[in-house]
DNA sequence: ATGGCAATGTTTCATTGA
């Protein structure tokens, strides 16, 4: 099974290149985040047409997060939303595909360290902590793919000194990060030796995508029985080039079937 | 020198993202 996750900064802007991407990669399910499209808008005609069955939960404007799963595969148990944790935002969707449960989570950026945005984003990481939590005692098999906006340590981040304490790198962050792991979950991009210096966003100014200069803030996460399936996981920089790309590049693991 | 780029709707600017 092939698992991917992408922020597509608007599906509408981003629908040809995921089209392309979907005919080259053929992942059975992926994770998509900033669809940034009211359901009723959704594009579910052109990507059946692409072989995928879609579930979604958006909003105008802002955020939107979607599930899609290659046509044959039984998906059941969509769920939108965080336990006991009432937002506005489209965030977080649930669905269980062929078996494994998949959560695509879209953590909020928090724009600046101690703001109130800031304090949202530490808020709503503990409440799909506990929500995790949950999930995981319910699904041993369980990935969650999304943007974290958490670039988990100095490795991921293209120059350590410039955002030391700084939004997507504070220890808070962080901590918030690792105690996602903490409740049983892999990242799964740890679990194969990596080139140094791989990100899966850069700026759109100031040539840093040319430049290299990006932070790993994508990330997939794998329950146990999942990480001991995981063969590969590989971010794939080709998307992020060309025309009109997301900001940020899609993230792929690879299960060995048992 | 505190910008820069991109997408969206409130549209010819303001807001947000990261």
């Amino acid at each position: 099974m092939k698992l991917a996750s992408w922020n597509v900064n608007s599906l509408n802007m981003r629908l040809a290149r995921l089209q392309a991407w979907l005919a080259v990669h053929r992942p059975d399910v992926v994770c998509l985040q900033e669809t940034k499209l009211e359901d009723a808008k959704f594009p579910t005609a052109p990507l059946d047409a692409a072989g995928y069955q879609s579930f979604y939960a958006g909003q105008k404007t802002y955020n939107g997060v979607a599930i899609l799963a290659r046509k044959g595969l039984v998906v059941v148990d969509v769920v939108a939303g965080i336990d006991d944790f009432i937002d506005e935002q489209k965030r977080l969707i649930s669905a269980t595909v062929a078996g494994t449960r998949v959560v695509c989570a879209y953590v909020p950026q928090g724009q600046i360290v101690d703001s109130e945005k800031y304090r949202y984003k530490l808020a709503w990481c503990e409440a799909v902590a506990a929500h995790l939590k949950n999930a995981l005692a319910q699904h041993p098999l369980l990935a969650v793919a999304g943007d974290f906006n958490v670039a988990p340590d100095d490795r991921d981040v293209h120059d350590p000194a410039l955002w030391a304490g700084q939004i997507m790198c504070s220890d808070a962050e962080r901590a918030a990060f690792r105690a996602l792991l903490a409740i049983g979950l892999a990242d799964s991009f740890r679990l194969f030796e990596q080139p140094p210096k791989t990100f899966s966003w850069w700026d759109y100014r100031q040539l840093a995508f040319p430049k290299n200069c990006g932070l790993r803030i994508d990330h997939i996460l794998l329950s146990t029985p999942l990480a001991e399936r995981c063969v590969s996981c590989r971010i794939d920089r080709e998307a992020r080039k060309g025309e009109k790309p997301s900001d940020h590049a899609p993230v792929s693991i690879e299960l060995r079937d048992d």
